[in-house]
DNA sequence: GTCTATACCGAGATAGAC
DNA sequence: GTCTATCTCGGTATAGAC
């Protein structure tokens, strides 16, 4: 039952995605849904807050050097999103464009749970950690879009580790190049 | 009447949006909308049809040597973003997400429309030009998003300027760079 | 030509029988 | 505990009076 959930919020979106259908897809009376998770916000929560767990995979990509820290994220991203976990990541990413709170979800995942870390490792000040992890986001959220959102070829059929040559360099440069930061000054590491 | 219905498209979607609220929004009759446009998907073309027009803006961007065109880009995207081309823009987005035809539309629009003129500049083989024009077009997607839809900060309040010097060699690299590309070898210029 | 009224559908949610 | 039946609301679209 939540398995058919995630799919279909994956599919069509928090606002598109309805629970009659979800029911179902489950072989399931739709007044049982709420009868478990009382509504579909709830519904939701325990749709996508069960299995985007990168948090058990992201201290392994953190693990290499600095110099691989670009590389190992794309590559951790594409493992994530080339998996099981891409059903979560849609339903996310397709809720959060058009529905206000779970933008908020997004953005909070985002920013807590993976930019954080990430940057984290690398011991910078904060505003210097949160302008180069807003660079990061922004190319990883790009590829998410053109590559399972958009569908945009070749980007989206190229195999995970041309993807990580190709898009790695950038990350890494967001994170530890002397690049001019959003909000700040050039800085050098 | 156009101009509530792209307010509307924006904020909230295709799917989102009512054609109710858009009306109440341009203080007339739902039933006026059908009479004039037919239905709610012609609308939504003749909402984002009209002002998209970066078109004319492009050869100027294209313009400049070959070295500045990842700066220039994201200039022009930055330029239309951040003025009057933002809501019809935002619509697009938002309601390619969610729906497969807008998705369609949004990516014929961006290869046929914009990355095709791009690289056409550089004279590029076909399938090298379109793997270059992907890699760009998932950082110019991913900088919408981070800025434009989660409002991500402080990317979200960067002035145009320091986002073009910090994404802009991104994009550079991409179009003229030693990379990797999806579906390929490496390749020089 | 414009708008009132409404048809028709599907959404989320709830009450209450079994 | 499970499901039938139903409530209320809001969506697109249409028919027909002024």
């Amino acid at each position: 039952m939540l398995a058919a959930a995630r799919t279909a919020f994956a599919e069509r979106g928090f606002d598109g995605a309805s629970i009659r259908v979800i029911a179902a897809d489950a072989g399931v009376d739709p007044a049982l849904v709420h009868h478990y998770f009382g509504s579909k916000d709830k519904l939701f929560l325990a749709a996508i807050e069960a299995p985007a767990d990168p948090e058990e995979l992201l201290p392994a990509a953190l693990a290499g050097g600095r110099d691989e820290l670009g590389a190992n994220v794309v590559r951790l991203l594409l493992q994530v999103w080339d998996g099981p976990g891409r059903t979560a990541g849609l339903a996310l990413v397709r809720s959060a464009v058009n529905n206000e709170w779970t933008a908020r979800l997004l953005r909070e995942f985002l920013v807590a749970k993976v930019l954080r870390r990430v940057v984290g490792t690398l011991g910078l000040p904060k505003a210097e950690g949160e302008a180069r992890g807003s660079l990061v986001a922004s190319q990883l959220i790009g590829v998410v879009m053109a590559r399972y959102v958009l569908r945009l070829e070749p980007l989206a059929s190229a195999s995970p580790e041309e993807l990580v040559a190709a898009i790695g360099p950038t990350v890494q440069r967001y994170l530890t190049g002397d690049i001019v930061l959003p909000g700040g000054a050039v800085t050098a590491l």
